[in-house]
DNA sequence: CCAGACGTTGTT
DNA sequence: GTCTGG
DNA sequence: CCAGACGTTGTT
DNA sequence: GTCTGG
């Protein structure tokens, strides 16, 4: 699954890689965690990509109060598009979820070793992992937008550590993903696990297990 | 009809 | 152990 | 995802 | 809001 991950790219990198325009005043991240408000990609009405800061944790948009459960940060891809929680937002707010790279921490607790792995794409600097979204009103009349990032099988290279992988989309299926008029099974053809001879992984501190540290050190290969 | 759930991951 | 917060 | 708190009463 | 369960 996907749990935390790092976006630290400068502007300039970020407009060239993802097509946006407005790079609001992005700061770079090296460990996102979740219920933080972090840069997501969507359409305009006019077609054009553009940079969003939303919640990563969705609420619902018939929530009566911000969700006390934890937060839901990953959708399954099986069975979403009938999904009472995320089908909505699946048929008709898709969004990019910009990242240079993800952690993973050992799925079997049992290990007692907590230190971290980061997964990148060794051929591109930073990818999109496919995203819903939904606007929540809270009762204070506060518009509050957020998201969750689709997750499916682990391919052979995650599987020794985790059984579960985010959706990291090709670069040329970024625009079918976010293409309002595309139908639920291109849509669901896009949502597969990533090609293994693209992820790679590797150890680091673990000063990432804490959201307190985010600074360059937290993507450092350690041995 | 109304009431109650609606999620993922991990762990047991 | 379990919940909350980031 | 992991880290950190988890409580009351009374007094300042 | 919308679906499921009784």
């Amino acid at each position: 699954m996907c749990g935390r991950y790092s976006f630290s790219l400068p502007p300039e990198a970020i407009r060239e890689l993802f097509r946006v325009v407005t790079v609001l005043n992005l700061q770079p991240r090296y460990n996102i965690a979740p219920t933080q408000i972090v840069p997501v990609i969507g359409l305009e009405p006019n077609g054009e990509r553009a940079l969003r800061m939303f919640r990563w944790g969705l609420i619902p948009y018939w929530s009566k109060a911000m969700p006390k459960s934890a937060p839901l940060i990953n959708a399954r891809s099986e069975g979403i598009a009938d999904n009472k929680m995320f089908g909505d937002a699946f048929h008709r707010r898709r969004c990019l979820v910009p990242a240079d790279g993800f952690f993973e921490w050992n799925q079997d607790k049992s290990l007692k070793d907590r230190t971290p792995w980061r997964i990148v794409d060794p051929e591109r600097p930073a990818f999109a992992f496919a995203g819903v979204w939904e606007g929540w009103r809270s009762p204070e009349g506060e518009i509050v937008r957020s998201f969750a990032i689709i997750t499916t099988n682990a391919n052979e290279k995650l599987a020794r550590i985790h059984e579960r992988m985010p959706v990291i989309l090709k670069r040329e299926d970024e625009d079918a993903w976010l293409d309002p008029n595309n139908a639920e099974p291109k849509l669901k053809s896009l949502l597969a696990p990533y090609d293994p001879t693209r992820t790679e992984l590797y150890r680091v501190d673990m000063r990432v297990n804490s959201f307190k540290y985010d600074d360059p050190a937290c993507l450092a290969k350690v041995e």
